[in-house]
Order: C-alpha cells, then structure tokens, then sequence
DNA sequence: AACGCGGGGAT
DNA sequence: ATCCCAGCGTT
C-alpha cells in the first residue's frame, strides 16, 4: 500500500471510533447551518463558536430568515467571536442566497466561492461535509499535519492554494464517501492530535507512517512567521471597544460618548473610519449606530 | 507575498 | 509575554 493509502485508510478507521461531538456533526444538520459554522470557525476556535452557533441557528434557521434583518443584527448575534467582518459577510451571503440561489445554499463550489468571505476552504468544507461531494478541504490542521506525515517538515510553508490542494488531493480516497470522512478525519487529527504546540504523537494513529517521525522530528527550518503586534493598545482593540458600545446599546451612541472610550484621538479617529469604511458603523445625526 | 483584521485560552 | 485558532479580502 502506498503512504497515500495508508494514512486514508487509518485516520477514516480511527476518526469513525474517534470524531468528537460536534453540532455540525449531528445527523440532518443543515447546509445553512455548516455554513454559519465555518463562517464563525474562521479563525476562532471549536469551543467558542459552538454557543454562538447554537444561538444563531434557533434565531435565524434559514438563510431567508437572516437576510429578512438589518446586517446590524448579525453583528450584534455576533458577539465576541472576533473578526465582526464575518458578521457583515454572511449576512450578505444570505441575501446574495436568496436572491441567486432560491434560499437554498448552493452546492456547486464556484457557486460558493462567489459568496461574500467565503474563499478556498470555506466553499470546499460547505461542499464536501454539507453536501458530500468529493473535493480537497484544507485548513490549518491539514496543512500541518501534511507538512509532518508527508513532507517530513515541523510546519508547514507558506499557504497557497494551488500548492495545497495538489498536496491534499494526493491523499484524497476517490470514493465519495470516503472522501467526505478523510477530510475531517485529517482534520480532527490536527486538531487533536498533531497539535501545533505538543502534539501527542504516542496517541497518533498514523505515526508509523509519519515522515516527520522516520526523520526523528527535525526542527521548523524555514522561515518564521512574522510576530504577531500586541493587541493591548492595538488599533483591532479600539475597534473593538467601539463595536463593543454599539452591541451593548439598541439606539444611536452619540459620537461624544464614542470619545470618552480611548483617550487617543487620533487612534480612535482611524479606528472609527475604519469602522465606517467596513460598513461595520453608520454615521446618523443622532450618531452612530450599526447598519 | 504580506498585511490588517478580534479576542480569548493555553503555555 | 507569546502563540495559536476549521481564513478572507486587499494591496
């Protein structure tokens, strides 16, 4: 058997006895409802999103039902998710669904590549575990654990979808249904198992064919990521008070109590155009309030 | 290719 | 104090 082969064959074996559960995972979960999930997953971890989700689905089941409120209603549901962008975004998706789509989140990959935020893996995960269509899904769990099991490297290199979904279609059983299961196999084995910080390689499945193992787990060699800024003081923090004020109240905030909430001026000014430029603020004349 | 964009929990 | 998280859009 190829390595290809094996790694499938293991990790579908291992996450049959192994998924946690997870909403998205509970049979009959909507289209829709994968949808909102990856939206809120984008970059905001599994234990966070799932209150929300929970939340958002019983308000908003269908995506008729979201587009039918104000944007600004999502960003409120949104809540500290992060990235309220994504708020703006799939509310925009929702109205893009039923004016294109008939209500119905689309199927067809391209289709779902034209929706606003979503991009390479959110449309493949919408495809594949909503829809169960064969296609490469790969996120930050599977980019590392290729970049171990099969390149034999610490981390993987820089992200590039063309790069990344050669690599995943090599390992992709051509099954449909098996197809479905590797992607969140894989997936889950990232997230669980090889771990970006102390990956539990005793507990690993596939460590027997792991080349980062056979290579006796060299170090991270090529470039390191740039260091991420400090959010205590950052511009992302004043938008965030911000946006945090225009949650916490349903009727405009005038822009003077807008200004007592960051001593720096000139920052809050960036932040609030910002806010405006992203369509996350409305500037009223009684003053500002989300769209 | 690099950057901006949130916020919280783990180490 | 730093890293990381089921990324995306813009430059």
């Amino acid at each position: 058997m190829s390595q290809a082969t094996v790694i499938s064959e293991t990790l579908v074996a291992w996450f049959a006895e192994n998924a946690r559960d997870l909403p998205w995972r509970r049979p009959g979960f909507s289209a829709w409802g994968t949808l909102v999930s990856e939206f809120m997953l984008q970059q905001t971890p599994v234990v966070r999103v799932i209150p929300r989700l929970e939340e958002w689905l019983s308000r908003w089941p269908t995506p008729a039902a979201l587009a039918a409120e104000p944007a600004g209603e999502a960003v409120r549901a949104w809540q500290s998710l992060g990235y309220p962008r994504r708020a703006l975004w799939l509310h925009a998706s929702a109205v893009a669904i039923v004016e294109r789509h008939g209500g119905v989140v689309p199927r067809a990959v391209d289709d779902l590549l034209a929706l606003p935020g979503v991009g390479d893996y959110t449309a493949r995960a919408v495809a594949a575990f909503a829809y169960g269509d064969r296609h490469p899904v790969v996120d930050t769990n599977i980019r590392r654990v290729i970049a171990r099991a099969v390149a034999g490297q610490a981390e993987p290199g820089p992200p590039s979808a063309r790069v990344d979904l050669v690599a995943m279609e090599a390992l992709l059983p051509h099954d449909d249904v098996a197809a479905r299961a590797f992607n969140g196999a894989i997936m889950e084995l990232g997230a669980v198992v090889c771990t970006a910080r102390a990956p539990r390689c005793d507990a690993c499945p596939i460590a027997h064919a792991c080349l980062w193992r056979t290579a006796g787990y060299p170090g991270f060699e090529g470039r390191r990521k740039a260091v991420q800024k400090k959010y205590e003081g950052s511009d992302r923090q004043v938008r965030g008070l911000v946006l945090g004020a225009l949650r916490a109240h349903d009727d405009a905030v005038p822009a003077q109590a807008i200004a007592a909430l960051w001593p720096d001026v000139e920052q809050l000014d960036r932040a609030v155009a910002g806010l405006l430029k992203d369509g996350l603020l409305v500037d009223t004349p009684a003053g500002y309030t989300l769209p």
